[in-house]
DNA sequence: TCTTTTACTTTACAATTGTTAAGAGAGAAG
DNA sequence: CTTCTCTCTTAACAATTGTAAAGTAAAAGA
């Protein structure tokens, strides 16, 4: 079962909302996670006035900024929309019950955290390892899609560097292709 | 109920090892999880010959190379021993009739495992937002124990610098404090 | 259509980091 | 005690990135 599924399972409402919408704003508590009919989303913080781009979401995936869903604490983080979105939505008491009553939606949550987990070890070590440079490099050959959908300043915050300096690597990049 | 304790209620047999022992190595599936008793570990990768250290664990942890032992695939990481330790062992055998059998153990390890999803956000976080030298401003506020314990070059790829450049920014905050 | 806004690029300069190599200091081994 | 090894520091230079500002192009709004 995929998250779609499941939400065509449980009749979850629906909405639709436009683009750069702020499902959860940054100091506030989620109390809504989504799967994405369509559309893309991000999380982003602010950081000195700027904002600063963590993650993208896409069709058929969960979306929510889950630290402040799981713990009810306030969101560091903004969860918006890149392009107008159809979203179903699971409000939390729903969700509650249903991690409490059904086991095979409980494994499939647990199974999408670990998910997460492994996406996350995967993306420090990009970190660790590689050069803002190879990082743009790794997204060209593993996710082109992502670069033709999401604008580029997101792109730059989202691998740890400037819009100016992404433009910079990309110049650099094209150049040394001719 | 914490690792420790988890370990001695399943009567896990202890193994002690020197320093700089090598418990996973790249490349080899892991068949074991470690609760530590006593000591430091950390995990590491190589690029280029050099070793990068992308993860510390103490007492009371739970540790292993998760993604390999949870997938079976070969490990991308080596698991080290930086001091001597004295550890639980639990192999994957016991470990998976434990999560098929003992509904308290896999809530226990599931909420590991999302804890170390947090842990892992907030890291990534540190590298979007903050400089390295800010990294090290953090840890040395947040956790000055790991400073004193780990050698210097460890934390340095830890933060995702070089040995020379972490010294340079000691030195640099050293100068700032008189 | 014209204006305004927004995203991206380009440039120049400052700041930071990587790289390489040399040196200082502490601890281990003989 | 002496030597060797390992860790950390320091220095010089190259490469990369950040910052600020100006310019270009395309989309959005009136």
């Amino acid at each position: 079962m995929n998250a779609i599924e499941w939400a065509a399972l449980f009749g979850l409402e629906t909405m639709t909302v436009p683009a750069k919408t702020q499902l959860v704003k940054e100091g506030s508590v989620a109390r809504k996670v989504y799967i994405i009919r369509e559309g893309a989303l991000r999380i982003w913080l602010s950081k000195d006035g700027a904002e600063i781009t963590s993650q993208f979401f896409f069709e058929g995936k969960l979306v929510a900024s889950l630290e402040s869903f799981l713990s009810g604490q306030p969101s560091e983080f903004c969860l918006e929309t890149i392009e107008a979105c159809d979203l179903y939505v699971l409000d939390k008491m729903t969700f509650d019950e249903l991690m409490r009553g059904d086991s095979e939606f409980r494994d499939w949550f647990q199974q999408y955290i670990l998910d997460r987990f492994l996406y996350y070890s995967k993306h420090v070590l990009s970190f660790l390892r590689d050069k803002p440079e190879e990082r743009y490099l790794h997204l060209l050959q593993n996710n082109p899609e992502l670069l033709k959908r999401v604008p580029q300043q997101y792109l730059a915050t989202y691998i740890g560097i400037t819009p100016v300096s992404l433009s910079r690597i990309r110049n650099k990049v094209a150049k040394k292709k001719e």
